[in-house]
DNA sequence: GTTACTTTGTTTGTCTAGTAAACAAAGAAA
DNA sequence: TTTCTTTGTTTACTAGACAAACAAAGTAAC
């Protein structure tokens, strides 16, 4: 059945504009809030104090006067419930708990070795069972876990496909929600890094970016009209895969000349054992990115090229996606913005000479603002949204 | 400021519904709009009254009965008003005038020789006045114009560049808005040509479609939840310019290895010249697209092969949109479509074995139902589309 | 200090447009 | 015939937004 107008669908709107409104412009009295959004006075009182009876705002003392009647001032009540926010990496596992507003109460970063399913998973729940007692008692409690993943996720939440993790098939969702009896969203770790970055970090106030994940693969985060688009079974922003040599190296995914044979760290690592193996340098270890961004910033020059030539790389497949996208910002994220300071150069050399000059003029680039935590943050703001939605739907 | 509920708007939601079900299903009775819409009788027969008074819909005969009084059935009135349409390529202009369901009632087609601004606005200007005596008599008479574009567009209807025309900043919209007194889209022709085949050809009941025009130029018009992604500044969809290779022909954009420059027609006329002058064949004439079809068409080897490469060429540039947007549609337009018989296979084959197992298993290839027409027709449908949602906005 | 003007937030009454339920008209089936 | 269905309209009711009036609480001018 299709949507149709009543008036409950009028006053779920309104309520849900009254109360978005406080979210983002707290401190605000009602008055302030019948001026921005075009409701009548009377209206947004009534909301307001729905609002305040559900505990999600709650008032405050007086503000300045402008020249009359001091307004009482509202605030959005951000502890009225927590989220947890997990992104689930290769080699890690970081695990958060924020507040309504992506304020983080608490934080566990986890080494992981074991990668497969089962045991995983476990890990897993206990990571976030480690983190329950540490939920502030709250009207709402927690409103639900996000969970991002590096991998193909279906709209059910099951992992179909995590080649790093070597997964398929494994139903997170469902375990998740039977083991913990909250709402639990599951989605493809770039997508969870596109949210965050728009919600809390460098893409606030963007409407169309994206982020590109830069880890040991690459994926992109695609946010368009300030919604993300997931594709028509929810696999877009495979963008490590787009080929840009018709005879490159071989791909993971059986072709060759993918963006990520060059681009990502996993090429970055390969290039640069081959070039320290050449200098037959007396480095015991393969070099990883941690030692080799302490190298470039030695001035090493064997590093220093490495880096230029990965941001050559980039540029050159974000010059593709720009001119595909027209995209107002870019912000590459995950671990390779660790390096911006040695591969931004290029970067931005590379997309300027290869994408068109309109389209050119009018995108920028950015790196991450939340660092390691971007991914985690957006999970938590899945939680968050779906939590929102489902109040939407309920009120009445 | 921001959309708030109210009363009215409620009701344009009902009505936009209603109108919408009559437009689709038609015929239809009131009883049955009710239940799909979910909305109450009464409301479906105040709704509906009001849409005959204005003339978008009427009360045909009795329908057939299931077992109980005989309904009465409803009608779109598509001939309410009429759209005009144009597609303006580089050496044709079609024009067309449709009804408000999208089906022709008068078509024209011109050669072109002149490109300058100045005297093709003339010669478009000349044609569309020279359709305006065979748009039959009707309540809103002529709704609307839309017209297809090469080029770049802003969202003022102006022209920024449109390379292959040699133009650059012309205020299309503008000059005939003015000239006709109606309301008047502009739009790239790749666009338009996406939303002909969204509408009228293999696209109808798709949400995520791409529409690859392959033309002089390769342009692709976007569509992502049943909207036209237009971009942040109006200029996606630049496909044609996405580097396949690092090191390929040089290309009208400054760069090498861009996808026309090995999948275009034009690419395809470059490679039969070097073919046939190698082959020193007797062709006085440099072959065209359409004698390379005739070629092909009489079983010519070198045309078979000259097509099959660049259905290779084709294949490769989708697998790379397909990992990235995972659509659920391609159609494959303009005037390459015309060779679907000696492309299909080539394109089919690479794709298959370039895309991502799982994105490939859901993405489907067409190619223009509508031949000539998707980007006139487009365009057509966006002024229709303006004009209903034109009229929604002032219902009261 | 008094008076006049502002601003805030509530109260009151009105209006719009939806729904439910009853009903008349018209036909099908028993 | 009688009974049951289906369609579309009429009637009464209701939710919720809005406008306007108002009380409360301030500022500013004289």
């Amino acid at each position: 059945m299709k949507i149709t107008g009543d008036h409950q669908l009028i006053k779920k709107i309104n309520k849900y504009l009254v109360l978005d409104t406080i979210r983002r412009q707290f401190p605000i009295s009602r008055a302030d809030i019948s001026a921005r959004t075009g409701l009548n006075k009377a209206t947004v009182s009534a909301l307001v104090n729905e609002l305040i009876e559900s505990s999600f705002a709650s008032e405050t003392g007086l503000g300045e006067s402008s020249g009359g009647r001091k307004p009482v001032m509202l605030l959005f009540n951000e502890r009225a419930g927590f989220a947890i926010g997990v992104d689930l990496g290769v080699n890690y596992m970081l695990a958060m708990i924020t507040d309504l507003s992506g304020a983080v109460v608490k934080k566990k970063r986890i080494d992981i070795a074991e990668l497969e399913a089962g045991a995983l998973t476990d890990k897993l729940k206990k990571t976030i069972r480690g983190l329950m007692p540490h939920v502030p008692a709250s009207p709402y409690g927690v409103i639900g876990i996000g969970i991002g993943v590096p991998g193909l996720v279906d709209d059910q939440g099951s992992v179909l496909s995590a080649p790093n993790l070597g997964w398929t098939d494994v139903p997170l969702q469902s375990i998740l929600a039977e083991e913990f009896g909250v709402d639990v969203v599951i989605d493809n770790e770039a997508n969870a890094g596109a949210l965050g970055e728009k919600e809390f970090g460098a893409g606030r106030d963007v409407s169309n970016l994206l982020y590109i994940s830069v880890g040991m693969g690459i994926g992109a985060g695609i946010i368009l009209n300030d919604t993300l688009y997931r594709g028509f079974s929810g696999f877009s922003g495979e963008v490590g895969h787009m080929a840009l040599a018709q005879d490159g190296p071989l791909c993971g995914c059986g072709n060759r000349g993918c963006w990520e044979t060059f681009a990502s760290e996993k090429a970055l690592l390969v290039n640069a054992r081959a070039a320290y193996d050449d200098a037959a340098d007396a480095d015991a270890a393969a070099p990883n990115l941690d030692t080799l961004l302490s190298l470039a910033r030695q001035g090493d020059p064997e590093a220093r090229r490495l880096f230029a030539d990965t941001g050559r790389w980039l540029g050159t497949g974000i010059a593709n996606l720009v001119n595909v996208f027209n995209p107002e910002l870019i912000v590459i994220g995950n671990r390779m913005s660790l390096a911006s300071a040695w591969i931004g150069e290029a970067v931005y050399e590379t997309l300027d000479s290869r994408s068109l000059a309109f389209h050119r003029s009018r995108a920028s680039v950015a790196y991450s603002q939340l660092g390691h935590s971007s991914a985690a943050l957006g999970a938590a703001s899945m939680a968050i949204q779906r939590f929102f939605s489902t109040m939407k739907a309920t009120w009445e």
